[in-house]
DNA sequence: AGCACGCCGACT
DNA sequence: GTCGGCGTGCTC
């Protein structure tokens, strides 16, 4: 033993001895090669607060520098058998990483090939010191206060046919599907695929939700009264308004947090904190709800699981679903889609047997009716492109009430043309399509912005312009030239309305940002299918059968859906409402094209050698093929491997050690005059929607 | 990342 | 002989 031992020892560093607690962190850092818990000694003076959850920090390489970190487990001998350095401290006693959760992000990033902590970071919002101190100022009390012993006060929740009644003290029965089917799949942890039941509801004081925001709200009261909490995940603040509109009739307030990345900061760690507690809660959010904290967690929800919003775009990208569906395993709770759609996804589950199908006892479905694109013979209509039964449909409908119009596009005139020789309208500095953004607006650039205020055509020198794409607005202008004295209201992504009144309007929305109507709308004109189908990607078909199926819910029980100018199996789908027949023919397809979701695919992004590197670290005979590499900018490349489910961990460690692998490589050293760069890192990315 | 350790050129 | 240059490697 030398004079360097003796200094580690002045220093706080020593071996751990038996008996000794040894505190294993994980540091609060993207790098993949610090992606593991790494062993501290835990001395005396921090022996009461170091806890498993608690925010530490501790010294890294050198005892000048800390690091902060989560402290996920304490044991009584550490696996490294180096010399241990000690925690540096104990940031805030609150234990902000339940074992659960860390199992839960330990297993999703595994799965995806990406770091622990980048899904902590979405499971635990950024510390609020004032918050926090509050919360745990109060602690003691609130958890006395358990709120298991559910009121449920007297539902008027009117449907358009039968109301309910909820008595007092006990949950609601969860209406419109077989007594008890979904109230015992809660209680016996089972994975249920359920369809929505497509008509509006009126809750006390004449507020409309879809039914299916009812259906959640109850089954979450029901977890609730049994002692249970629930997780529930929307993909957007407009599902959560009307999602919680609906849980404040059904649950008591205090029950009920809101963990939304959308909150102000204090407001989002106070609902995390809120998820800390003993007591059991619906918690209701985005995506990341997924990653919630909760106390006895007996169902996690998600509507609409084919909306991209529960995709997460931020490392490893995990989608919300596919995070439900482990942690559902891990915890033995039982898992809900419920959507009026079914997504490819979800049907291969339902046909695996992973999920089981549950319907609605009586089939509820819109009237749907599927009309040729045909010009109306009448003037003002056939400038505004209706055919002559939604142009009738519409007119019956609007003595009645509000009237649904769907459109693809936002904006007024979003694509424009010559007049004279139909090219299309450049802009002059950057070549991007020309667009009008209000009636009588100058002509703008949609990709630059730069006013085209005294535009000739390129090729033959006219100067006048046409439309060629109508938005929002400049539907609703035709439609109020079509139907004089009636009420236009638009709704779009940047003037977005959340619920109309019952009264007589014509509601331009574009597809995803229809407004729910009291009573439910007297009609639903789906009017630019043929366009929406235009997009060239893989699932437009998905899309468009949900968006116009989401759209068709919001009408009024035996109100017309018009569907128009889209023929096919999209049109057969609505006009049955069977979308779980749609996406199983799309799924075989997509099993004899070997596309996703019938096998997993991994994108490998880097330079060309460490790409190659990384897909010959993988065993031939794992995957099915790989793809590319193909070009990117900046000298990078793109390979994309496909492989089946059964060789889905096998592949994301081999493709996690290749990023760790160039992750600890040496730079490239400055060659010449050009300017020293850090080595670009390997970027894996598992089952990307968007790749093919 | 960021910092310490290590092995080759100009210095009191 | 040593000070310090950046290249290299590791973090309990």
């Amino acid at each position: 033993m030398g004079a360097a031992h003796v200094d580690n020892e002045s220093a706080g560093v020593s071996r751990a001895t038996a008996g000794e607690q040894v505190a294993r962190v994980l540091l609060d850092s993207p790098l993949p090669q610090l992606d593991r818990l790494l062993d501290y000694r835990v001395p005396a003076r921090l022996a009461a607060d170091a806890v498993p959850g608690v925010r530490v920090t501790v010294p890294l390489r050198s005892a000048g520098r800390v690091a902060s970190g989560y402290l996920v487990e304490l044991g009584e001998t550490g696996e490294y058998d180096g010399t241990l350095s000690e925690l540096d401290s104990v940031v805030s006693t609150a234990p902000v990483l339940a074992p659960e959760v860390w199992a839960l992000a330990r297993r999703v990033s595994e799965r995806s090939a990406g770091g622990a902590s980048d899904v902590l970071r979405l499971a635990i919002p950024p510390r609020q010191v004032r918050v926090e101190k509050a919360w745990l100022a109060a602690r003691g009390s609130d958890d006395a206060a358990d709120v298991t012993g559910v009121d449920v006060t007297g539902v008027d929740a009117t449907g358009v046919d039968a109301p309910v009644r909820v008595e007092p003290g006990r949950p609601g029965a969860i209406r419109g599907y077989r007594a008890g089917r979904i109230e015992s799949a809660l209680s016996s942890g089972e994975r249920i695929a359920v369809r929505a039941i497509p008509r509006p509801v009126r809750l006390p004081e004449d507020v409309w939700v879809g039914e299916w925001a009812l259906t959640l709200a109850l089954a979450a009261a029901h977890c609730l009264a049994v002692g249970s909490s629930a997780i529930l995940i929307v993909p957007d603040y407009r599902d959560q308004e009307q999602l919680e509109a609906a849980l404040r009739v059904v649950a008591p307030a205090d029950a009920i947090v809101r963990v939304d990345a959308r909150q102000a900061n204090p407001d989002r760690y106070r609902g995390f904190l809120a998820c800390l507690g003993v007591a059991a809660r619906i918690i209701v959010g985005n995506r990341s709800a997924v990653y919630a904290p909760a106390a006895r967690l007996g169902m996690i929800a998600l509507w609409d699981d084919g909306d991209p919003l529960h995709a997460e775009p931020l490392s490893p990208y995990v989608h919300a679903r596919d995070a439900a569906l482990v942690r559902q395993e891990q915890q033995g709770c039982s898992l809900m889609l419920l959507a009026h759609t079914r997504s490819v996804e979800t049907q291969r589950l339902v046909e695996l047997g992973w999920l089981i199908d549950v319907m609605p006892d009586k089939t509820v479905t819109p009237r749907v009716i599927v009309t040729a694109q045909q010009a109306s013979a009448t003037g003002a209509a056939g400038a505004a492109r209706i055919p002559s039964s939604a142009w009738k449909a519409a007119t019956d409908a609007l003595a009645e009430g509000p009237v649904l119009v769907q459109v693809s596009r936002p904006g007024y005139a979003p694509v424009v043309a010559c007049r004279r020789c139909r090219q299309a309208a450049r802009c002059t500095r950057c070549d991007g399509p020309l667009g009008v953004a209000a009636a009588g607006a100058i002509p703008a650039c949609g990709a630059c912005g730069a006013i085209a205020a005294d535009w000739v055509c390129e090729h033959c020198e006219g100067t006048e312009l046409s439309v060629v794409t109508r938005g929002a607005g400049l539907t609703a202008e035709e439609l109020g030239r079509a139907f004089p004295a009636t009420r236009v209201i638009v709704a779009d992504g940047e003037k977005p309305i959340l619920s109309v009144g019952a009264e007589k309007a014509l509601v331009v929305a574009t597809r995803g940002a229809e407004p729910i109507a009291s009573g439910g709308y007297r009609a639903v004109l789906l009017l630019d299918g043929d366009r929406m189908l235009l997009r060239e990607n893989l699932r437009v078909g998905d899309d468009c059968l949900r968006w116009w199926s989401n759209a068709a819910a919001l009408a009024a029980p035996g109100a017309p859906v018009l569907l128009v100018g889209v023929a096919g199996p999209l049109a057969r789908a609505m006009a049955t409402w069977r979308q779980d027949g749609y996406a199983s023919a799309e799924l075989a397809d997509r099993r004899s094209l070997r596309f996703p979701p019938a096998v997993r695919i991994a994108s490998v992004t880097g330079r060309p050698e460490t790409v190659a590197a990384a897909i010959d670290a993988i065993d031939a005979d794992a995957v099915i093929d790989s793809l590319g590499p193909a070009p990117l900018d900046d000298g990078l490349v793109r390979s994309i491997v496909r492989f089946d489910y059964a060789r889905g961990a096998e592949v994301a460690a081999r493709l996690r050690a290749a990023v760790i692998r160039n992750a600890t490589a040496r730079r490239k050293r400055p060659t010449g005059d050009e300017r020293f760069r850090p080595a670009p890192t390997l970027r894996v990315r598992f089952d990307d929607p968007e790749i093919l």
